[in-house]
DNA sequence: ATTCGGAATAATAATCATAATCATTAAAAC
DNA sequence: GTTTTAATGATTATGATTATTATTCCGAAT
């Protein structure tokens, strides 16, 4: 293992990630930085997602229209989806898990993390 | 149209739906329902399950391992995930969406609906 | 009962996002 | 610089879902 840094491609993807708050899907990414890197793979994009959202680095939002979204902010906080143009927005609110509802419910051990997302129509539909 | 009722088949996969709270994938419902229609379809199901959640019969609740997961509990509740086995567990809070959070979300024009779905394991993983 | 017409279906092929493969290249470690 | 391992590009495979199309079903009109 490459013991202190990323590869630049890889890199260039989690930077990309961390600059936008637009929750990128593969091919979003893919086409951002196909300019910079004309021999990127979309394939690499795929599998650097894939195990940045491994070691915690990115989180899986939800999927809009068939693809993957993707957040670099792993702080805990909600999105919302819009159902006309698949935008998704960041929505924050004092709530946490525990706040929200019951953790202890029947048939389930253990709960270590939930997902909320509204839908809606945003402002620009 | 047909005026009153759904074809057999039809009504076979909704009815089964109604009779269970296991979240049915499309191949689960095939393979339940295949011992009684020996020429049933997959296509059919998948026809039938979208056209039930179209007209709001039944809803999508998310995806388990790249399959779509139904529900005909339609009421408002929550769901819980095992990220072991995929089984989906039904939830009930106090809470409804106003009670959540604020539907009055920056960028968004209006919010009619949500999802929210805990992680975690289940009491037989 | 027979015919008619639209809805529903089975079978099949197409789609499309994602995953796997594998030969090659890049970058650490030494 | 050489070795060794990781990362990549190109390509193919996978698998869930969707579209297509010819056929079947089923109620209604005759």
């Amino acid at each position: 293992m490459r013991a202190q840094n990323y590869s630049r491609k890889r890199q260039a993807i989690y930077e990309l990630m961390l600059s936008t708050d637009s929750h990128p899907s593969a091919e979003w990414i893919y086409t951002s930085l196909k300019p910079t890197f004309p021999d990127l793979s979309l394939g690499t994009v795929y599998r650097n997602l894939k195990l940045l959202e491994d070691n915690g680095s990115i989180k899986s939002v939800t999927v809009v229209d068939g693809c993957e979204r993707y957040d670099a902010r792993i702080t805990p906080h909600s999105h919302f989806v819009c159902k006309k143009c698949g935008r998704v927005i960041d929505v924050f609110m004092s709530d946490n898990v525990d706040e929200i509802g019951p953790t202890n419910i029947d048939g389930v051990k253990s709960v270590d993390s939930y997902n909320l997302i509204f839908y809606g129509i945003c402002e620009n539909c």
